[in-house]
DNA sequence: ACATTTCTACGAATTCCTTCGTATAGTCAT
DNA sequence: ATGACTATACGAAGGAATTCGTAGAAATGT
């Protein structure tokens, strides 16, 4: 029953540290988000996600080391599936066209989607 | 400073309701929703949206008639480009390319999706 | 007129999120 | 060993979200 909760915005937050520097302990997670929080909300924080699974913790020496429990792209998947399931009728498809409206992508991003979309004709294609 | 906050789950659940069905009385609300939560949540719910100004409210005659306050469409932009900044570092790009792989999208809707990459391509040629 | 139903308003309980202060213990240099 | 520093743990405060009960006004039915 791990009823999967999404993380919340100051948790990501942290986890977005974890992800770009990798295993790192509460000083480094403080310092990187650059003074907006006390050292002891960052651990206080850290500790919550260890309780929720969010992080795993390495308390085999005695400064800790924590690292983000999912990968970032597992974790970002579950927040979009969460956010077409919440706004979008379950289709990430209009997902897909909001964001594209919502936001202008680079040319090379665009080329990348444009290729991903030209991969899933190729399957289909095959398929038959 | 309309600091614009996002709405919540519950909030979210009723702004569907809203959008489907048009200007509703709370119980017509609650009836969708389907029992799920008892009649006066609901009403609460929406005083509080109308006192956030996420629902405009009908008072002229005793039974008061809510409707959402912003469009489907413009908050389910609000909420893309949120969480491309919370969890994409603001790429809606990557966001799209993570929505593709985590949900199917019918051939309709790829070939919509097609059409609208079609429409920038055009719109990026022209403008040489 | 009186009882029933249907509203809104309001208060209150619960839980979660976020924040930080304080207590306590380990480490290290002098 | 004493003092300065750094670490974790814990408690607690404040705010927001969610839930629902109860009170009282307005409408409706008999």
């Amino acid at each position: 029953m791990t009823a999967r909760r999404r993380p919340t915005d100051a948790e990501l937050a942290i986890l977005r540290v974890l992800w770009a520097q990798g295993p790192s302990t509460v000083r480094e997670v403080a310092e990187e988000m650059g003074r907006a929080n006390a050292y002891t909300t960052v651990l206080k924080l850290l500790q919550i996600m260890a309780g929720k699974g969010l992080v795993r913790r390495d308390e085999s020496a005695r400064t800790h080391v924590y690292r983000a429990a999912r990968s970032e792209r597992a974790t970002q998947r579950q927040l979009v599936r969460d956010l077409a399931d919440r706004a979008f009728g379950g289709s990430a498809a209009r997902l897909v066209l909001q964001a594209l409206a919502a936001k202008k992508a680079s040319p090379e991003e665009l080329a990348e989607i444009r290729e991903w979309l030209a991969e899933q004709e190729g399957k289909r294609e095959g398929a038959r």
